[in-house]
DNA sequence: CCTACCGATCGGTAGG
DNA sequence: CCTACCGATCGGTAGG
C-alpha cells in the first residue's frame, strides 16, 4: 500500500507497473497477487483511505455549531494538515481516482461532489448572515478548493514554512485577500 | 495535434495510446507516423504550444507600467480566459508535462518557475509599497497559482457564468477575501 | 495511408 | 514468495 501510494502519487497509476511496485516491496511482482485482488483493487483502497478525513472535515462543516467563518478557517486549516500528514495520498486521491471504472468510479464522484457542497454551504450560512462580502457561492467555493487542491504540488514539510504557517497563512489570504485592510 | 491534446487532456498522457488517438482522426496508428516522430513528440508540442499564453502573461506581469495591484488582477483575468479559451490544452500543459523525458522536461519545470517568480515579483512589489497586505508573499503565490490552475477542472463554457464573470469573480475573491469588507 | 508485423512490456495466473 | 509463463496490447517500422 506504501509502495504504491508513493508510485501512484509521483508517476501516476497508469505509469506504475505491479513490477515498479514489487521492486520497491522488494518481491516479484507475481507474489503481489497473494495479497491483492487487482491493479485497481489496490488503487480503490488507496483512494478510499485518503478520502478519510475530508470525509471528516466535511461532517465538521455540515454540523458543527461555531459560525461559519469560524468553521470556513477550521476546515481550511484541517485541510492542510491532512495533506501535509501524507502529500502522495492526497495527490493519488486528487488525480488518479480518475482510473477507477463502474461503481467505484461514481462513489468517488459523489465523495468529492460531498466536500464541495459542505464548502458552499458554509459560504452560503456566512454570506446570509452577512460575516462573508456579497460573492458568488460557487466561484468562492472554487476559490477555496483550488488554493486547497494545490496544496500537495508545492508544500513540503523540510520547505521555508511549517505546516501550521502555511495553514494560517493561506486561510488568512483567503478570508481577507490579498489587498490590503 | 487536437485529437492528442483532447485525449491527453481526458485521459492522461499515460493511458492514451497512439491507436486512440488515430482512430479518434479515422486512420490507422501507423499512419501518424508519416506526420509526428514519436508520442513523446507530440506531447512535447501540445506542451509548448499550450504554454505561449501563460509566458506572454509572465512577460506582462515583469514589464507592464501599471501599479501591482492592476498588473496582477489583469494576469489572473488573463489567465481565465486563456484557460476558457481550451480546457484540455490547459489541462495537459498542468498535468501531463511530467512525462516529457530529459532536456525537455527541465525546460517545461523552468517555464513553469519563471510563471510562478513574475506572480511573486508582483505581490513582493505591491507588498513594498503597502497597497497588498502583510503577507507571506510564497504564501499568496500558491494561493493564486492554486486558484489559476483549478479553474480548468470545473469550467465549463455551459457552466452558470460567463468567462468574464469567472475572471471578475475569482479576482474579486482573491483580492478582497471572503470576508465583508 | 494501409498491410503486416516487430520486440518489449503489461496485468495477471498456475503450480510448487 | 518464486518459477515460468499466458494473451493482450503497447509504440513504432518496413514496404508498398
Amino acid at each position: 500500500m506504501d509502495a504504491a501510494t508513493h508510485l501512484f502519487g509521483d508517476k501516476g497509476y497508469r505509469a506504475t507497473t505491479m513490477r515498479d511496485i514489487a521492486s520497491e516491496v522488494g518481491v516479484l511482482a507475481g507474489s503481489l497477487y497473494a495479497h491483492i485482488d487487482s491493479k485497481e483493487s489496490l488503487l480503490l483502497e488507496i483512494v478510499t483511505d485518503a478520502f478519510d478525513p475530508f470525509t471528516r472535515l466535511a461532517d465538521y462543516l455540515e454540523h458543527a455549531s461555531e459560525p461559519p467563518e469560524v468553521r470556513l478557517r477550521t476546515a481550511i486549516e484541517e485541510h492542510v494538515r491532512a495533506v501535509a500528514d501524507s502529500r502522495e495520498r492526497t495527490l493519488v486521491v486528487l488525480h488518479q481516482w480518475r482510473y477507477l471504472t463502474g461503481a467505484q468510479y461514481t462513489r468517488i464522484v459523489a465523495m468529492r461532489r460531498r466536500y464541495e457542497d459542505a464548502f458552499s454551504a458554509t459560504l452560503e450560512e456566512g454570506v446570509a448572515s452577512g460575516i462573508f462580502g456579497p460573492l458568488d457561492v460557487r466561484i468562492a467555493t472554487f476559490t477555496i478548493l483550488g488554493v486547497l487542491n494545490w496544496v500537495p504540488e508545492w508544500f513540503s514539510s523540510k520547505g521555508p514554512q511549517t505546516v501550521d504557517e502555511v495553514a494560517h497563512g493561506l486561510a488568512d489570504t483567503l478570508l481577507l485577500g490579498l489587498l490590503r485592510r
